[in-house]
DNA sequence: CGGAAGGCTGACTCGCCGTTCAGTCGGAGC
DNA sequence: GCTCCGACTGAACGGCGAGTCAGCCTTCCG
C-alpha cells in the first residue's frame, strides 16, 4: 500500500483485477504468480515489482474485491427509496437474483476464500472482521433509518443486524455453491420473511 | 475407499486422524504429507500407501471429519426429551457452548475449508451438498417431532429448516473465527429467539 | 546529445514437497 | 528351514513455482 507510493495505479490496479479473476477460477491456493500475469497481460516479475509477494498480492487483491463488492452494494442501496426497498434489494443481491452483475457475483464468491483464510492469515483476519463490521453497520443503519421514517418497528437494532447478517451469509454460501435443493426464490422468500416479520413492514412482491 | 479393501482399518483411521488435526492446524492447501506422517507417528511413504495421493488423502479426511460431527451431534440429539431441548442443545453446539467437544470444535472449523475446496473439487461439493442436506433434514425431522408432539406450531418445515440451517451457518462461522463483536450468549440468543419466534414454544433459560 | 530513472522482461536459481523405488522386516503357512 | 506377502521406510527423483538478477527499452530532463 504505501511501499511504492509513485508506482503507475494503473498497472497495480490491472494487476489486482487480474488477481481476482485467477482466484475466483482457481481458489487462493492454487492460484500461481504466472496465472495473474497471463491473465493480466504481463510478466511474472512484473506482478512481484508490484506486489512484493504472492502473499501480499493475494492478500491485497482479496481486499480489493471486498472492497469493490462493498461499493457497488452501497451504490445499489443509495438508488433507492424507502428502507424495506433497500434491505429487500440488499437480500436479493446476496441470494443471487439473476440482475446481480457478474462482479458482485463473483466478489461474493470470494467469501468462502476470506473465511477459510482468516483462520490462520493475521491480515486477512482483521479483513474479514472489519468487512463484518462494515456490513453489519449497513444492514443497522438501513433499519434505523426505516425505523425514524416510521416504517420498521422498533426493535432491537443490533440483535437484528447480526440476525441478518449471520443469515446472508450462509445464504451467500447456498447460492455461491449452487445447492439446487436451494432455489433463489426461496432463499430470497426466506430472508425477507425474516426482515419483514421482525420489522413488521408488508411483504413486498417479486422484483423482476 | 474400495481400492485397499484389505488394508489395516486401524492405521488408515490414524492417518485420518492426524490429517484432520494437520488440516485444522494449517488449513487444506498448507497441509503437507510429512506432517500428517509426522502427527501419525509414520512415513510419508506409508500415508501414499494407505491413501494413493494427497488430494484423495486430504479429501478422505474432511469427509471423515464431516460424518464424526454429525454422528457426535446426532448422539447429543438422541440423549435429550423434548424437542425444544434438542432444538437449543443444536443451536448451543454450533454457537460455541463452552461444553462442545474439543473434537467437535475442530470438525466445525473445518467447514470453511469444506465450503472453499467444494467450488473447485468435484467430490468435496457432492460431499457438501450431502452434510447440507443431512442438516438440515435433522433441524426437520426435529421439528416434525416438536410438531406431532403438539410442542411446535404448524408451520412450513422445509422453509424453517432451510432458515435455521443458514442461520447456524453464519454463525458457525462467527464463532469459528472468534469475531469478538459476537459473543456466544448474543449468537445463542439469537437463534433460539428465531427459533422459538417461528415454532412457537416458550425460550428456554440459558444451559450453563 | 547524455544519462538517469522508472517500467518491464527472459532466463535463471533454488527450495520444497509429492511421489517413486528399492529394498528391509516380521510373521504366517508349509 | 524356506518362501511369500503385507507393512513399512530411507533415500532419491523430478517438477513446479516463487523469487532474483542483469540488463533492455522508453521517456524525460538538463
Amino acid at each position: 500500500m504505501a511501499t511504492r507510493p509513485k508506482i503507475s495505479r494503473k498497472r497495480r490496479q490491472q494487476i489486482l483485477e487480474a488477481a481476482v479473476e485467477v482466484i475466483v477460477e482457481r481458489g487462493v491456493c492454487r492460484a500461481r504468480i504466472a496465472d495473474v500475469a497471463e491473465r493480466g497481460g504481463t510478466s511474472a516479475p512484473l506482478v512481484l515489482y508490484y506486489f512484493e509477494s504472492k502473499d501480499k498480492l493475494l492478500t491485497e487483491a482479496l481486499a480489493f474485491a471486498e472492497d469493490r463488492l462493498y461499493l457497488a452494494i452501497f451504490a445499489e442501496m443509495t438508488a433507492l427509496e424507502t428502507s424495506s426497498e433497500r434491505l429487500v434489494r440488499l437480500i436479493e443481491l446476496t441470494c443471487g437474483h439473476e440482475s446481480t452483475a457478474d462482479i458482485l457475483r463473483e466478489d461474493l464468491a470470494l467469501w468462502t476464500e476470506l473465511w477459510s483464510r482468516a483462520l490462520r492469515d493475521e491480515a486477512a483476519g482483521r479483513k474479514r472482521a472489519a468487512l463484518d463490521r462494515r456490513w453489519r453497520r449497513t444492514i443497522a443503519d438501513i433499519v434505523r433509518e426505516g425505523q425514524q421514517a416510521g416504517e420498521f418497528a422498533d426493535i432491537d437494532v443490533e440483535s437484528f443486524s447480526m440476525l441478518l447478517a449471520s443469515l446472508l451469509d450462509g445464504m451467500v454460501l447456498q447460492h455461491v455453491l449452487g445447492d439446487p435443493e436451494a432455489s433463489y426464490e426461496q432463499a430470497r422468500g426466506i430472508c425477507v420473511g425474516v426482515a419483514s416479520r421482525y420489522l413488521g413492514f408488508p411483504l413486498p412482491e417479486e422484483t423482476p
